[in-house]
DNA sequence: CTATGGACCTGAATGC
DNA sequence: TGCATTCAGGTCCATA
């Protein structure tokens, strides 16, 4: 479900809640993606420090170790602020609970691809390996056009697909990869290496403007997304070509086209977007 | 190293 | 109405 606006929107929307908070009970439901990597009850007592994200994980840092969450495709967090077991039953769906002096946090994910990883330090195993492939982050300055463009450089791969592996920049998902390349007047077919320094530079404005407007804009509605106060973001109205085929292009007129890349579907606007 | 297809899982929408 | 097929915001892994 979640691209890198909606879990930044995630983030921001419980972070300050449970900053400082002591973790009271965890529970786990049906499995997740990987095992969390250590006992529940080994984590009890311990103080959630922050909520940070890299990519499209959150990092809840605690006072020894920390929690990688990720919310997969169908992924959600609810955070129920208050010491008291204000939490309702869990539902079939609801597959973490962490239980704070402050407030729970339960992740609900139907499709079960999200995970729950617990790293002892920032060096460990599977967290590490988890993190140690993803590419740049795209609203940091460390996004460079220049750097970028020499990645893509060694990419014969469609740019599309380039976007959504996440090892050059990361946070693209299906939804904004094809926005990103609309903006940009890019055919998502192009092989990145084949792509000028100039429309390279395009591609990296266009990214940015994206995921920063939806992150304004509280993530997209595209199915369920809210952030963990139950509220819904409202990019779906921005949508250019995203779920539009068969539609009129709002820039040109041309019908909007649907091609399959990978077992995704990509949207572009055959008139705009040029190889 | 890169590129590609399958795998994981459930539910909603679509087709016959 | 019922049943089968397709599709959905991700990404790891095996294979070529």
């Amino acid at each position: 479900m979640p691209e890198l606006p909606e879990v930044e929107v995630t983030r921001r929307s419980f972070a300050d809640a449970i900053s400082g908070a002591r973790i009271l009970a965890v529970r786990l439901g049906a499995p997740l993606r990987w095992p969390l990597g250590v006992e529940a009850p080994a984590l009890l007592g311990r103080q959630v420090l922050a909520v940070r994200r890299r990519g499209k994980y959150l990092l809840i840092d605690l006072s020894e170790g920390l929690l990688l969450v990720h919310l997969g495709m169908s992924g959600s967090l609810a955070f129920v602020a208050g010491s008291q077991s204000g939490l309702a039953a869990p539902g079939r769906h609801d597959h973490f609970d962490l239980v704070t002096s402050q407030g729970s946090l339960r992740l609900h994910d139907p499709r079960r691809f999200g995970a729950v990883v617990y790293a002892a330090d920032q060096q460990q195993g599977m967290a590490l390996k988890l993190l140690s492939g993803l590419g740049v982050e795209p609203l940091e300055d460390g996004f460079d056009a220049l750097h970028f463009f020499q990645l893509l450089a060694r990419r014969s791969a469609p740019i599309k697909q380039v976007l959504l592996a996440g090892d050059v920049v990361v946070g693209v998902g299906n939804i904004y990869a094809s926005e990103a390349l609309f903006l940009a007047g890019i055919r998502p077919t192009v092989a990145a290496n084949r792509l000028s320094r100039v429309r390279v530079a395009r591609l990296h404005a266009a990214i940015r403007e994206v995921l920063a407007r939806a992150v304004a804009q509280g993530g997209s509605t595209l199915r369920n997304f809210s952030n963990a106060h139950g509220e819904s973001g409202h990019f779906q109205t921005q949508a250019m070509v995203y779920g539009r085929a068969g539609a009129a292009c709002y820039q040109c007129g041309a019908t909007v086209t649907t091609i399959r890349q990978g077992q995704r579907s990509t949207f572009y606007c055959p008139r705009c977007q040029k190889l």
